[in-house]
DNA sequence: AATGAATGAGCCTTCATTCAT
DNA sequence: TATGAATGAAGGCTCATTCAT
């Protein structure tokens, strides 16, 4: 990320772009290099082909969630657990939106079968899964949390936290709203907290926890 | 999807199989003719080309999709908003899975920046979001759902739809789940009526219907 | 040419006209089949093949203009061999005329080099260059023309016979003429007259055509 | 036609010869490649396409033309129109030998329907038709030449021209004319020469230049 | 006599990559 | 570091033809 040419930042630029809107296969070098005003050859000799020009950016995002998601989840032993998950949200949020073209073209070319997403797989997401049930179990334990199996709350929590970035188009051509703009992203994190509370936290609180929100 | 040549038939089923895994700009005709033993000519021959195959597959999907949906949504006076809205998202559910293969390499596809995609969104989605809009409108207008934004409420339950077709793999690699059993089906729909009550019902239901369900 | 199949008959027509526009390889038999209305298949049924459709055009094209022109040769002896010469052209700018379309094809694909051209060559145009030849030569022997080399002769000709098929975009758009219009026909008869006149007959009799035709 | 890539020029070469057999349509740019010794590719990449190649040909060709033209054009006011006419004729005829196969291929594409054609006609024919109007039109103010209509005399003139380019077989075949002799060339241009004397030039001094030519 | 399905061969173009410079 | 030429492989598509009906 710090120092590097301005060839290879060009070409990641314009890369990230295209691969957005033509997906990975859709998108050629030539195209690449064209739009980034770069030489052809040039893109095999920073990433040796376009998989490594793939492989880099997903790799690099995955390195950069993992690092955030790992600083969020440092809790101390007296903050509660739906606080611990709420900043672990809120990280999350920030980290997409702060990377959001990155962030689009992963959550679409994770969805494919390749060598390079398996490994993804077994790796980033295999911790993240690691670091999320951390907390959910012991907010279970310490009964802040509802007795549900964590799958399925991993499950609907990375669904939602992806969707902006995998249907763009849905949300802002059909539901008519601007996934990109800050404003979005605050309004978005309110949904996922009141989805906390009401479908993890244990029912009292929970109650509560609208009156609050609704106040 | 009724009579139609073994040819066609063959052509489509190696199409889906082959777009799920390498995606579509990732998949030659001459794969698909290879693995449905078929001519490639066939190809052009009957769907005008890649590109027709694909629009044929989408187009198809979401008639079926949307004749599902309008079906569900036909209620009668004395129902209750809920009990409709349980119905769709019953009924999207049992068209997906019967559907499964189509509905991934769907929602995929739906990611790109396509004029198919572009279509698609302004007349099936919409009309979608029609009948959402519609249900969720009467429910809050007779208080059994809470004031919320639909906008909002619709993302959440799209993205939770759509969640076991676009990441499979993370739910069989990672979470271990398995979204092709009938099983899992099962499990889900609960997971999303529970969120249908935790979070759009008005909260006094809610908190009776979780006591309901975890008895 | 007397009773035939519609089929054979539309499928001709629609070949004329589009090897007309796009030439013999730039027109596929598909293309044929759409504008005649009729299947494919007719095509292979019918003429063997698009090659043979092609050799019948040609080959009825020169077996009427062969004839056309053994018709015109017959001349008695008491009559001149200039007049004979001159019935020679008007015939053949005549069935020119009524066959144009196929004229301009014939002519065209006649510059290829092709097995069926080279056919056509030694019996049709070898046929031609006899009977032109006899009159050349015989009115060389009777003084009524300059004694030339008979090549050249029907060299130039046959390339102001065949020029309006082979260009007529270039009389039409770049000449203004109208080369399908029987007017121009009349008059390019006229200057084929007065060539004959000028470049072949003896001078004296050419000095005195030139005084007739110009009064 | 300066200095260019070895490999462009082996790719022209090989495409003049093979377009001149076969037709353009009716050659395949693996044909030409294979011919030329060189990669298919190259002929995209240089050429911008099959049809940029033949594009290519057609205008470099007519570029050379018209520049040769204008050369033979350019005429003192003591000189007569004759002589002009006369040099012109020979620059073509010259210009064509030096380019024969290039000029085959050319006047026979032109027969055809095609943008690129139609852009030629409107730029370089008409360019063409503009010169040699001039120079007719000069002659016959100062009745150096007769009262004719130039659409017909530079048609005659034109078709004259093209004849050895357009029908090389039949030359060769048929009146055993070797079109590719530099000495049926000289022969050519004298009978191009008598054709100005008899059918252009006042008759006066074309019965003179009988004589003269003739002794 | 005429058809629509199906084929195998071939079309032109574009691909990602390499290599000498 | 960066380039333009050149490549072999593969891309999607169209071709003329065949065949059972």
């Amino acid at each position: 990320m710090a120092v590097q040419s301005k060839t290879k930042e060009k070409i990641i630029n314009a890369a990230v772009s295209l691969f957005n809107v033509k997906g990975f296969n859709g998108t050629s070098v030539r195209e690449i290099a064209t739009k980034a005003k770069v030489n052809v050859a040039n893109i095999s000799y920073y990433f040796d082909g376009k998989e490594g020009l793939l492989e880099n950016l997903v790799i690099s995002f995955f390195e950069g969630y993992i690092q955030e998601l790992e600083q969020a989840f440092q809790f101390s032993n007296h903050e509660s657990s739906k606080d611990c998950l709420l900043r672990i949200i809120h990280s999350i949020l920030k980290y997409q939106h702060e990377n959001r073209n990155v962030s689009r073209l992963v959550y679409r070319e994770i969805s494919l079968d390749t060598t390079l997403i398996r490994e993804v797989m077994t790796t980033y997401l295999t911790k993240e899964k690691y670091y999320l049930k951390m907390v959910l179990e012991r907010g279970m334990k310490e009964k802040e949390f509802k007795k549900l199996q964590t799958s399925f709350i991993i499950m609907q929590l990375k669904s939602m936290l992806s969707m902006p970035y995998l249907h763009p188009q849905y949300l802002t051509e059909v539901l008519h709203l601007l996934p990109h703009e800050q404003y979005f992203v605050s309004q978005y994190e309110k949904e996922l907290e009141r989805w906390v509370y009401m479908t993890i936290c244990t029912s009292y609180e929970s109650v509560n926890a609208i009156r609050m929100h609704l106040s």
